[in-house]
DNA sequence: GTCGGCCCCGCCAGAAATGGGGAGTGGAAA
DNA sequence: TTTCCACTCCCCATTTCTGGCGGGGCCGAC
């Protein structure tokens, strides 16, 4: 399982890749070489569609939809909390709806080990990359071992693409804030009222209310949160 | 430049570091390795305050901090936004400020060249690491083709350690969001007012309001603004 | 040399959000 | 089973925000 996989070859060809379906039969390539049972790209957005592709059954894909286990897999909400590549025991399966979702997992042709990495992007995109395989322990625990490091660069590379392949929402060209705006936002977003902005920038609040209007003009922004919300999205501010 | 450079032996050190100080020295071995001029590890928490380790002079370390350029610093706002490496060539040096600081940067003993990897935990940590140079393009273009992928290991890989020696104020374990609060969180984000809010999730306002109110308690905020942006760098809601 | 951006200040009135009470359902976990 | 949590609804008074009016000075670019 695994031996003299040579994943620069793969990640050259990734590089090229423009479409979903190269994606697809790259990521079945890449299961070949490294000889497990499963390799799958899973990208869950904030507002729970999802996006993804592998080589998982269409069957077990359509249920894990149809009875929205997003809610129930304990690797998505593992992985959603932790940095770190995490194998499939180190997980909690001690509820009931967890235990029943591997259950029905198994019986779908899933392998009893599994690896995942968590892997997020700029506006909170959030994907997971899983190798998942049926054999013991100790052997799994070698592969993973071994190929850790090729396996976080793999999810990084799809990760990367599948963000070009499908934008989503960015491409808005972001105006940027003047020295003024970017304190008066920053300081807004770390939770201070308007009359203490002003007294903590020296200035009155009336001036104060003209940066935060040109700033939430600048941004398109309906009100003061929103304007928070989109300059912290666009990176204008760090809090 | 860097060539010939086996990252396996010091990425295993890494793993076995436990303390800042270990991890200052590692980067120090990193740096000489690589035949670089300086490699750093920054990291930018939510509320503001940093921390980081590196080979930069105190002196630019210090002068960084009392000049509070994280605000103006195009390699942060420009990772900010990005998920992949990025040269700082590419990034829009265009402001004055932008300017300023780079003509500071470069008299404190910068190179001309650098290359910074963003990357982020799950409660929204973001960090960067970067490695800087001085030479031609030509010479940095090879560099960072060559030893791109190590270098998205070492970023990852410190970025754990850093996570685990500093759990910083994500000791505060981030409480999950209800889905209901995840809703209205997630309208007031896009600009939404509270009766609108109400009005798209046919709930009434004060139903609404408990919410929000729920929300900020479990975030530690002190208003719905506040509390919109934690929940935002916390990745708890996606807009 | 005007024009536009940024910086700063005042007053007023209406709209919206906040903070403090209270009360009841249902489902899931311990 | 009991306890906890998510979810739903209501009133009150107060604070805060928003929108509109007016004014001034400084700088750099066209």
């Amino acid at each position: 399982m695994g031996n003299g996989v040579n994943v620069d070859h793969v990640l050259a060809d990734l590089s090229s890749a423009t479409a979903h379906e190269e994606l697809q039969e790259l990521i079945e390539r890449l299961r070949d070489a490294f000889g497990v049972d499963h390799m799958v790209y899973h990208w869950v957005d904030g507002a729970g569609d999802q996006y993804g592709f592998g080589t998982y059954s269409d069957a077990w894909v359509q249920r894990y939809l149809d009875r929205n286990y997003l809610r129930v897999d304990p690797v998505v909400s593992g992985c959603f909390q932790r940095f770190n590549p995490v194998d499939w025991k180190r997980l909690n399966w001690s509820s009931r709806a967890a235990r029943a979702f591997l259950k029905d997992a198994l019986e779908h042709g899933l392998g009893n080990q599994g690896y995942s990495i968590p892997i997020r992007g700029p506006a909170g995109q959030f994907a997971l990359f899983t190798v998942n395989h049926n054999c013991g322990d100790d052997a799994w625990a070698e592969f993973t071992e071994r190929h850790g490091r090729d396996l976080i660069l793999m999810a990084h590379y799809f990760h990367g693409k599948a963000m070009e392949i499908r934008p989503g929402r960015s491409s808005a060209p972001p105006q940027p804030l003047s020295p003024r705006e970017v304190d008066a936002m920053t300081l807004l977003a770390l939770g201070y009222s308007r009359a203490q902005v002003a007294q903590t920038l020296s200035i009155s609040e009336h001036t104060l209310r003209v940066y935060i209007e040109s700033a939430r003009f600048k941004l398109g922004a309906l009100n003061t949160t929103h304007a928070i919300a989109r300059a912290l999205t666009q990176g204008l501010i760090v809090v």
